[in-house]
DNA sequence: GATGTCGACGTGG
DNA sequence: CCACGTCGACATC
C-alpha cells in the first residue's frame, strides 16, 4: 500500500514550569522532545490534522515525565520512545544513557567503555549531541572527565538546571 | 604545574 | 575533507 503524502507524526505542545516544551510523536512513540525557546514559531500545532487518542495518551506519560524529571525525580512511567533514526552506535549510547538514573552521572569516558568502544570517547560526545529526546533519554547526566560539565547542544545553562535539580554538584562550584 | 599538540572515533555537511 | 557536547598521553617550558 502506498504511504500518504502527510508526514506520519504529530507535534504538541508540553508546557512545564521552565516553559513550552514540543513533544514530536511518530506512530511508533515519542521521537523528538524540544527545549523551549528553541521553537522558534515553527510548526504551529494548530494546523496539524486530527491527533489519535493514542498519541493523547502518549503525551500524558510525557508531560508527566518531563515535569518529573525537571523536579529532580524519576519518572514514574516513560511513553514508548521512538528511537529508530539513530545509528546502531548512536542507540547503544543512548541505551546506556537511559540507565543512569536521577542525581547519578558518568563521563564521556564511562559510557565510551560501557558499550564496548573504550577510545571512542569523541563519538559518544556526538551521539550525546544527536540524542532526540534529551530529558528522558538523559544525556545531561554525562559530564567531562574531572567533574566538569562538558558540552550541551540545547545549551549549558539547561544541563545545569537538570543537574541542580538532582541535585548534582560539579566540582567547579567548591572552588 | 600550566599549557600545547596529537591521535583515536562516528556522523553529517 | 572538516568539525564536533572528549580523553589521555606526552612534550616543553
Amino acid at each position: 500500500m502506498n504511504v500518504t503524502a502527510d508526514p506520519e507524526w504529530w507535534a504538541l505542545i508540553l508546557p512545564t514550569a521552565e516553559g513550552e516544551f514540543l513533544a514530536h510523536y511518530s506512530e511508533q512513540g515519542l521521537c523528538e522532545l524540544d527545549f523551549p525557546s528553541e521553537i522558534g514559531g515553527r510548526n504551529s500545532p494548530a494546523a496539524q490534522r486530527e491527533v489519535p487518542a493514542q498519541v493523547l495518551r502518549w503525551h500524558e506519560f510525557t508531560t508527566a515525565a518531563v515535569t518529573s524529571v525537571l523536579k529532580g525525580s524519576s519518572p514514574a512511567a516513560l511513553p514508548p520512545l521512538d528511537l529508530s533514526a539513530g545509528t546502531e552506535f548512536q542507540r547503544r549510547v543512548w541505551q546506556v544513557l537511559r540507565g543512569i538514573g536521577p542525581g547519578r552521572t558518568l563521563t564521556y569516558g564511562q559510557v565510551a567503555e560501557a558499550i564496548g568502544r573504550p577510545t571512542a570517547v569523541r563519538a559518544v560526545g556526538g551521539a550525546c549531541g544527536a540524542n532526540p529526546v534529551p530529558v528522558l533519554v538523559p544525556c545531561h547526566r554525562v559530564l567531562a572527565a574531572n567533574s566538569r560539565l562538558g558540552g550541551f547542544s540545547s545549551g549549558q545553562k539547561w544541563k545545569r538546571l537538570l543537574l541542580a535539580r538532582e541535585k548534582v554538584y560539579l566540582l567547579c562550584w567548591f572552588i
